[in-house]
DNA sequence: CGGAATTTTGAGCCGGATCAAAAGTAGTGG
DNA sequence: CCACTACTTTTGATCCGGCTCAAAATTCCG
C-alpha cells in the first residue's frame, strides 16, 4: 500500500526518482520480462543494445492520464511495459468508440504512421509505464536489422488480423458471443504473459467493455449475470474467474450469431 | 463459353498466352495508370525499374475466381491493377464475413504476414488483374529503398485506420448511416482513381454490401429505397448516382447512431 | 426465351437499446 | 475511522430497429 515497501528492499532504489529509476538496469530491454513478446524479441544481444539506445523511458502514467491525443502529430510508437491502456477514436461530432485495449509488450500507435497523426486517443486504465520508440530511428535501425523489420511487419499484420476478428465480432455475433469471446481473448492474453488464464483482474469498467464490444453497459451486466448463473464464470467486481473454459469458448464460436 | 472467342479478336493476341501479354510494356509500373496511388508511388525511375523486376503479372481472374484461399501459405501481396475483389474471412464453423473490397492500386494480403497464412479468401467480383509482389523480395528491396519501405508502412497503417473506421461503423451506426457511409466511401475511392464521384457502377451484389456492413440484404434494399425517395441517390441496379452528396455525408455522420 | 440469381416488398417478431432507479464501491477530507 | 460524494454496477420495464421468413418482381445470362 505505501510506497515505502519497495524502498525498504534496498538503498539503491531510494536514490532513484520515480520514472527515471535505474535507466541503466531495470529499464533496459534485456532485463524486461516482456522481451519475449515485444518488438525486439528476436534480436541478438548486440542488436538489442543498439535497440535499447533509441527507446525512451517515460514517467509512469497514472490512471486516466493521456499518452497522446487523437490527431496529435505522430512521432513514434509505444511499447507497454506495465499496466494497461485503452484507445478511443471519435468521428466528426460522434461519440467515442473504444477500439483497443493494450497490455504489456503490445505496440501502441502504429495506426498513426499513415496520416502522420495518431488515429485515436490513448489513456491509461491504471498506473502504467510505456517505452517510447521514435519512429524515424526505429525505421533507420530496421534498415540494418532484417529481424527487427520482420517483427515490425508482423506486429502491424497482427493488428490488422485482430481488427478483422473485431469486425467479425461486431458484425455477426450476439451479446453472449461477444462477451464470451472477450473473456477468452483476455484470458489468452494473460496466459501469454505468464499469468493465470483462469483468474485475472480486469482494469476496465463495464462501460469500457460495452463500448468496446458494441453493447450497452446494461447488456454487459446482464449477460455476465447469466454467465454466472450458468456456472461459466465467477465475477466479483473486476475480478474474473473462468470456471468452464470449454463451454465459454463454445459460446463464443456458436454458429449464426444473428 | 468457348475459349476461341478471344482468339478470334486478332492474330496479335493469339501469339501471346493469356496473362503474359506484353510483359515489357503494358504490365510495367511505369505505364500503369495507378502508379500515383500504388505501392511504388514515390520511387525514382531507376528504383521503379528495380521494383518492376520483382513483380509478377498474373493471368486475369474472372468473376468469382479465387486469388487465394484463407489459410493458404502467405507468399506475397498483390496490387490490384484492374477490376475489383472482395475478401471473406470465416471463423471456426461460423458464416463468412466480407471484410474488404479492393479497388485498383490497393494492396491485398498484408494481413497474412503475421501468421504466414492469408487471413481471408479473396475473390474477384469481376474480371480483374493483379500484380503479384513476392514478400521476401519486397522486403529485401525495401532495405535499400527507404521510400518504398515508408510507403509499405503507410499502406499497412492506412489499412489499420480503415479497419478502425469499420469498427466504429459496425459498433455504433444505424443502417442508414452505414449505407450512407458506404456510398460516400466508394464515391471517394472512385474520385481518387479519376472516376466520377457522382456516378459509378458497383461490382458487388446487395448481399455483399449487406454482409460487409453487417446488415441483412433486405435492410440494404429498404434503406436504399428510402434514400431514393428522399432524393439522395438514384440507383438503377448496380448503377449508382449520388444526387445530394452533402446530405448523404451528413446522414453518414449523424450523431448517436444507436 | 427460360432458369437462376438478384432485388424488392410485406408481415411479424425479438434482441438489445433506452430510460429509470436502486444498490454497491471507491476515493476524499474532516 | 467514518461520513460524504461520485462513480460504477445491477436490476426492472418498455420500446424499436433491424432480422427473419415468405413471396413476388426484376435482372442476368446463356
Amino acid at each position: 500500500m505505501s510506497r515505502d515497501d519497495s524502498d525498504k528492499s534496498g538503498k539503491a532504489s531510494m536514490a532513484m526518482a520515480p520514472g527515471q529509476c535505474s535507466p541503466l538496469e531495470e529499464s533496459r530491454c534485456q532485463s524486461c520480462g516482456h522481451r519475449s513478446l515485444c518488438l525486439p524479441l528476436a534480436l541478438g544481444l548486440e542488436d538489442l543494445d543498439q535497440f535499447d539506445t533509441i527507446i525512451r523511458r517515460r514517467p509512469p502514467l497514472r490512471k486516466g492520464e493521456l499518452l497522446f491525443r487523437q490527431g496529435s502529430p505522430f512521432t513514434g510508437v509505444y511499447a507497454v511495459r506495465s499496466g494497461s491502456l485503452k484507445q478511443l477514436t471519435a468521428e466528426g461530432g460522434g461519440e467515442e468508440q473504444l477500439t483497443h485495449f493494450y497490455l504489456p509488450s503490445e505496440l501502441v500507435g502504429l495506426d498513426g504512421i499513415d496520416e502522420a497523426a495518431y488515429a485515436g486517443s490513448v489513456i491509461a486504465l491504471e498506473t502504467s509505464t510505456v517505452c517510447e520508440i521514435p519512429f524515424d530511428r526505429l525505421d533507420t535501425l530496421s534498415e540494418r536489422m532484417p529481424v527487427l523489420r520482420a517483427q515490425l511487419y508482423r506486429c502491424m499484420s497482427k493488428e490488422m488480423r485482430e481488427d478483422l476478428r473485431m469486425i467479425r465480432l461486431l458484425s455477426h455475433k450476439t451479446a453472449d458471443q461477444r462477451l464470451a469471446t472477450f473473456f477468452i481473448s483476455m484470458s489468452d492474453r494473460f496466459r501469454r504473459r505468464g499469468y493465470s488464464p483462469y483468474t485475472f483482474r480486469l482494469s476496465m469498467t463495464r462501460a469500457d467493455i460495452g463500448n468496446y464490444l458494441g453493447l450497452a453497459v446494461e447488456t454487459v451486466s446482464r449477460v455476465l449475470g447469466r454467465f454466472q448463473q450458468q456456472g461459466l464464470v465467477a465475477a466479483a467486481g473486476r475480478e474474473i474467474h473462468i470456471l468452464d473454459m470449454d463451454v465459454l469458448i463454445a459460446v463464443g464460436e456458436e454458429k449464426g450469431g444473428r
